[in-house]
DNA sequence: CAAACATTTACGTAGCGTCACAGTTG
DNA sequence: TCAACTGTGACGCTACGTAAATGTTT
């Protein structure tokens, strides 16, 4: 068969079969009396070979040896090719993320481009004083996915604030951060139901709401004090909750004083922390119902808090009377 | 500054500062007495701002264009690049999973690789023949991995019978089959399911059973039927449903009187029937139980005949006075 | 004689690394 | 004088496409 014909059907050029000839990979069998290449069907099946093994992303010598060298076999070969093509789409994902987050903030012109490219590099650096002052550079709008996913993994206090205060501003990335509650690291969703309490606007009440349920006790817990601050009844539960557990117990009781001022709340806040007294509590935790108690008006916690003063525990009978006693001076 | 520290502070080597020049891209302000290249602050921006759009894969004369021509905007060219990008991520994700399939087999020279290359490429064949050969070769062993998917996404009935008996033969694959129960499509679901039911096995059964409240009728109905075949009682409730809903209700019928066989089911199989009836069904629907209810021996089956012999509707009662006589037959 | 093949040789592509040979600077 | 620079020019790498100049087959 001549070039033309093999070239035909085995998809590969006329000049690429010259060319694998040059590297040694196929020899036509023979050569007509003008001087034309003769391929044989032998010739055909190593050509298909080799077209086999160029898909797998082998290169022309690796392919030579392959097919030649005895001692060359696919066993580390294989695993390299796998490794690199792993390196290679992690990088290309990375760069597709970077070219997204470019396009969604719709440059005008080049310059644009460079600011985002740099304030995206500034984002990801390892310098927390870079990061943060990214995060405040009035120059261009860094993309809200940017933010998020910054928000999520920064671990530095103040870049996580000014991060947070972006995202606010930006008043967008609610839908991310709320998957970022289901992250399998427990950082990350305690910093994503951070932002989400930072964001305003009714939508971020009701993924804070459907937040109270969460499996973390810790993204309950945020859940419940940002609801709180919110007036949104439905935390007191959960902030009652935080009160006995004692972690973020004093802005829990904070949050609940701040409920009771609306009257129609006061008596189910009472309520709620009377009910847990009475399931049975520790006395560090009866303590903290009590000072809890104290900044809840109506009778319910008055009531409570004059049974409390005969605590078995001292130190719970004492901070009772010593309230109640304010509480009369009123 | 010089060639070399410009290089050093910006990363790029000096060889391409000077072909960045011949390109026309940065042209150091001045030169020294001796005609050493002296580039300004201004260059080294210049420099960072190639570095920067290079790292979004522009070709070095895009670059040129982007930085000089005014009438070069990022609008379409940025869409292009993330195009690109993801069909470059595309292509090797899928040369990742060929990769990975290939050393899954553990080849122990090119020649398997090649086997098994082909094996792959005539699975993935437009022509059903050759995908059937494929499956049927007796020659090599074709991932499990790659089974499963043909088998998910197979189409031709022939097909995916034999791709069904060689996972079955191969007694592998039924993670990855149960993680097609969860599929979007709801073929990809059907074909998972009865891939399943015909493995062998304690666990297959298990992940059967656990079908039984899958979301999707059709896959309850397929794992009802092959763990009735697989005398499992769980199934008893899914198989008297689809007697009643009408599909597959012949089979279901057929699995329920094998199940019948053992006494202690006879009689709970009659209840299930016999209360769907009391619960209330259409006239097709009680033709269909009646029928069911023919193989079922037992005292209540008989019953329940008995009182369909009265049925409302006449082919019901007759179904039911023919069914009876031949039960008094035997 | 024309069309469709075939041959070899050679240049261009992109983004560099590397080397040779020569001059400069401290 | 030596080391560490700098300059220009050129070749090599990969996997091809394209073309020129020439010959063969039907």
């Amino acid at each position: 068969m001549l070039i033309g014909e093999v070239a035909r059907r085995s998809g590969v050029s006329a000049r690429m079969l010259r060319h694998y000839e040059t590297l040694g990979l196929v020899r036509p069998t023979g050569r007509s009396g003008a001087g034309y290449r003769e391929y044989s069907t032998d010739d055909i099946r190593r050509i298909f070979h080799i077209e086999s093994l160029r898909s797998l992303g082998l290169s022309l010598r690796e392919v030579g040896r392959a097919l030649d060298d005895p001692g060359f076999t696919p066993a580390g070969l294989v695993d390299d090719l796998i490794r690199r093509t792993r390196e290679r789409i992690a990088a290309e994902t990375e760069l597709l993320t970077r070219l997204s987050r470019i396009d969604a903030a719709g440059p005008a012109g080049w310059e644009d481009v460079l600011q985002v490219v740099s304030l995206l590099q500034e984002l990801g650096s390892a310098s927390a004083g870079r990061r943060q002052s990214a995060v405040l550079s009035p120059a261009a709008e860094v993309p809200v996915t940017a933010l998020v996913e910054a928000a999520l993994s920064e671990s530095d206090p103040n870049v996580a604030g000014a991060l947070r205060w972006a995202l606010a501003r930006s008043g967008d990335g609610l839908g991310l951060l709320a998957d970022g509650l289901a992250d399998p690291a427990a950082e990350v969703r305690e910093r994503a139901v951070q932002a989400v309490a930072e964001l305003p606007g009714e939508e971020a009440t009701a993924v804070l709401r459907e937040a109270l349920t969460h499996p973390d006790v810790v993204v309950r817990r945020r859940a419940a004090l940002a609801l709180g601050a919110r007036g949104v009844a439905e935390a007191i539960p959960a902030l009652v909750e935080t009160v006995v557990e004692g972690t973020n117990d004093v802005d829990a009781a904070d949050a609940l004083s701040a409920l009771a001022e609306r009257p129609e709340l006061a008596e189910r806040i009472a309520a709620g922390l009377t009910e847990r007294l009475a399931a049975g509590a520790g006395s560090e935790q009866r303590r903290r119902l009590t000072q809890a108690l104290a900044d809840i008006p109506g009778p319910t916690a008055a009531r409570a808090l004059a049974e409390l003063t005969g605590d078995e525990d001292r130190a719970v009978a004492l901070t009772a009377t010593y309230v109640l006693r304010l509480r009369e001076d009123r």
